[in-house]
DNA sequence: TTGACGCCGTACCGTACGGTACGGTACAGA
DNA sequence: TCTGTACCGTACCGTACGGTACGGCGTCAA
């Protein structure tokens, strides 16, 4: 066990979100880990890891300490990746607004309805429930901080910012959130999630998140 | 393999939400499985049934011939469990159209964030993401069906009376129950499903549920 | 040149688990 | 009483996979 992790850089320490520092080829690793869980989900062998990655199970086990260990880097190390849209910070005005909601709408559903984070997400639920004190395998809070919460730490201040200038209009500071949430995501995660085929174009992505974004102003703005 | 199921009732031909006849000691199994899924997840041996059941491996192949028989059934049976609440039909009022929506938003955020549909909903995640061809485990589809289907199918009928008395106005049939799912759940079935910490109390539900329906007919009312 | 090091490839070990086989028991019908 | 059936309990088999050990090779520094 000894958690190695001989020659990465970053500690484990509460690094959710920091850009965790692996070497060329340990991310060539973590890509070829990637690119099997979105053939075949979680429950990839070591062994295929090795075969797509012409490496040998002793420097995964080196890297990496165990499965899980391996499973963790490459949820972080996608994590890293993942980029998000601007969002404006003065000088709001009501377009503004509803053009910069409406843009990180469909950025969100993009993101949601790709064939890796639905691999990912779904690694992450499966784990979730794994070993009823869910001891080790902190992937679903890693995914949780990465996605729902990272969403709400940008947008929160855009709300707060549009109360303050008088744009928008609400009592329980986590309201908005939640309500503009629901209104770009609705139903879609879940589906995917299930297998469902939802298969979204760019116009229909971006539909959605139009009219999310209008109804979210037409309930929270002034 | 041969699909055996001797003594079972139903054929498997499309019976996603019949109530499927299982004899009273198959019913005694499958909520085994059912308690043991809540406790360890998905991932629980066939011993392991056997031991809570006390039955034998035999038996439990000659019913459900496999594995992933074991837990179609289980999921069948657990399906055929669930009640919905009454919606009106006739001479709505506006009034009774926001009670019944809050109630419906009540009980599916109880239903969904109950410790069952969490193991429910996760294996069926989990499943739906192995093997790519997803050949056999039809989880995934069986839960969306008695899931956000069912909902969906318990609700447009809502709208279109709701349309038709005067109360609702939209175009696209689809958009009423994507935003009203939306304003409903919100994120809380994903972060349960990743393990967040999420536990509301009945005074919660009640409050979000009210909250989705009000804010449902400030979006699509008349 | 030599040695240390990091890594690849592969063989190997232990175990957990899905699935099968079989003996033993209770019971129902002839 | 005999016979078939349905089931329990348990021993057993085959395999897949996580994890380890080891030999060989290229590289780099002394």
């Amino acid at each position: 066990m000894n958690m190695a992790v001989k020659t990465r850089a970053g500690q484990e320490t509460a690094a959710d979100e920091r850009t965790e520092e692996f070497s060329v080829r340990q991310r060539e690793v973590l890509d070829a880990v990637l690119a099997l869980m979105v053939e075949e989900g979680d429950g990839f062998s070591m062994a295929a890891v090795c075969r797509r990655a012409s490496c040998s199970k002793e420097t995964l086990y080196n890297w990496f300490g165990d499965r899980d260990g391996l499973l963790t880097a490459t949820v972080q190390w996608q994590a890293s990746k993942v980029k998000m849209p601007v969002l404006p910070g003065e000088g709001l005005s009501r377009v503004a607004l509803e053009r910069a909601l409406a843009g990180f709408a469909a950025n969100w559903l993009a993101v949601l309805t790709s064939d890796l984070s639905i691999a990912l997400n779904r690694a992450a639920v499966s784990h979730a429930g794994q070993g009823a004190g869910s001891g080790k395998s902190r992937l679903g809070e890693i995914v949780l901080t990465n996605g729902p919460d990272a969403m709400r730490r940008r947008l929160d201040p855009l709300f707060a910012a549009g109360r303050d200038a008088g744009l928008l209009a609400f009592e329980d500071a986590a309201e908005p959130f939640r309500a503009f949430f629901g209104l770009a995501i609705g139903d879609t995660q879940i589906r995917v999630l299930l297998g469902g085929t939802v298969r979204l174009t760019e116009a229909e992505r971006e539909h959605r998140a139009a009219l999310a974004a209008k109804q979210f102003l037409a309930l929270y703005g002034t």
